[in-house]
DNA sequence: TTACTATGTGAGTATATTATCACATAGTCA
DNA sequence: TGACTATGTGATAATATACTCACATAGTAA
């Protein structure tokens, strides 16, 4: 069985796969791979309305996967640590290994 | 902006993020990393419902992280690539990295 | 065959997430 | 000051997800 320390271990592992875990966010955080960038950038380069899009970068900020710096009028969002680019490059690990798998499949009709 | 082959990536990725964001389907994945289990035991050692376990284990064959195979009366379950632990340690270093920022703010206290 | 076990699934409910709109706040500049 | 810009947030509705229960299916073994 699970022990206490595990399950919370396992419910924030939960929470920044989950913020993780949204077209627009991945979108959100491969833009900001070249630095920072404010919310209007963001918004415009993802082509969603800034209210939406400001909802989910405090989605990501609170799950601990952005940090945002605050400079005059702007808000300036970047990656807290490069790890959760390597993050994503792990699930295109796993997206390649599936596209291999099925070309194999078509290979072999 | 985005071009389309960009965002049916993203799609696909933030598909597998999602499959991984569930405390629950976290333990599944640790507790598989020694190997294939049948479906009660693996609900008997995350403690839930069998029916709940696999609905839980079919989101996660759906997205591509796991794989099941059928033996007699059992379905056993695997992951389908270790690129899934691995992604898993990359979710530990935001985690681990977030710990160290907050022991470094206790620390200015 | 019958009884049993392991698994999956439909239906229903509860809860969470998302997107949108309107508005509030805070900083900038004339 | 007033007009403007960038950002965040409350309220709402639409949608998705999670959990439970009951039942169906399929394999096993007496």
């Amino acid at each position: 069985m699970l022990d206490n320390t595990k399950v919370l271990l396992f419910e924030r592992q939960a929470e920044i796969a989950k913020a993780v875990g949204h077209p627009l966010r991945i979108a959100v955080i491969d833009f900001l791979r070249d630095g920072e960038k404010c919310v209007c950038d963001i918004a415009e380069h993802i082509g969603s309305e800034r209210s939406n899009v400001s909802r989910h970068l405090g989605v990501m900020v609170h799950a601990g996967v952005l940090i945002c710096r605050k400079d005059g009028v702007k808000v300036f969002y970047s990656l807290r640590t490069p790890c959760v680019a390597d993050f994503l490059s792990c699930v295109g690990r796993v997206l390649k290994h599936q596209a291999e798998e099925n070309g194999k499949l078509l290979a072999s009709l």
